[in-house]
DNA sequence: TGGTTATTTGGTAAAATAGCCAAATAGTAC
DNA sequence: GTACTATTTGGCTATTTTACCAAATAACCA
């Protein structure tokens, strides 16, 4: 593997580690079906607000959301839905866990 | 967040963790043309036959790639072909970087 | 059996990540 | 302006991950 080769995969993998956290991908999911400032993401994931402040930084960094500034709140949203598609691949991969292979 | 749905979102993120290295990224890649033994990802990859062993037992873990003993050595071969799909969209998001979205 | 090859496992040090608190920043309202 | 709210940033510690080396294991061959 070299250099520039090294340097694609190391790219791909930047984008899946933004995922690779629970409460980032309960973040997506909930981006997924409407929009939400800080304080209401830190009400329903139940940590401290600066911890998923730096969650939504982390997505925001890989370019999975986009946040605006409203007044004194910040809003996210999902800027590329098909990550949701990552899921349902995730999903079937978890249900193949011991068979011969997934439903896709 | 209750421990349900966090232990759902747990479970997602462990099949993303095992997919967020670059190395993976480059034997799943790999393993999607054929399969190989340890031997010979680790020529590819170019770094320890040790390190890339444990890639492939997270890749194992996660139950990405099946494992095969063949005399002497041991040929990966990749179990859930759909992951491949991860790729493409992770390339859309790479792609849609600064733009508005993604094309999917 | 002993020697050689292929792979995994254990140990360890360096690096990255996650979480909280406290402080800084930016906006609103008075 | 001050006071108050929303969010981000810095600092710190604990945990996890990574990579190498060395040792253990397993399979082959002479």
């Amino acid at each position: 593997m070299n250099a520039d080769v090294r340097a694609r995969y190391e790219q791909r993998a930047a984008v899946l580690k933004s995922l690779a956290h629970a409460t980032r991908l309960f973040i997506i999911d909930e981006l997924s079906k409407e929009e939400h400032c800080v304080a209401e993401l830190t009400e329903m994931v139940g940590a401290d607000m600066s911890t998923v402040s730096k969650h939504l930084s982390v997505l925001k960094g890989a370019g999975l959301v986009r946040d605006e500034k409203r007044g004194a709140q910040v809003y996210y949203r999902l800027r590329v839905p098909c990550v949701l598609n990552f899921f349902g691949c995730v999903e079937d991969v978890i249900k193949a866990d011991g068979e011969g292979g997934c439903s896709c």
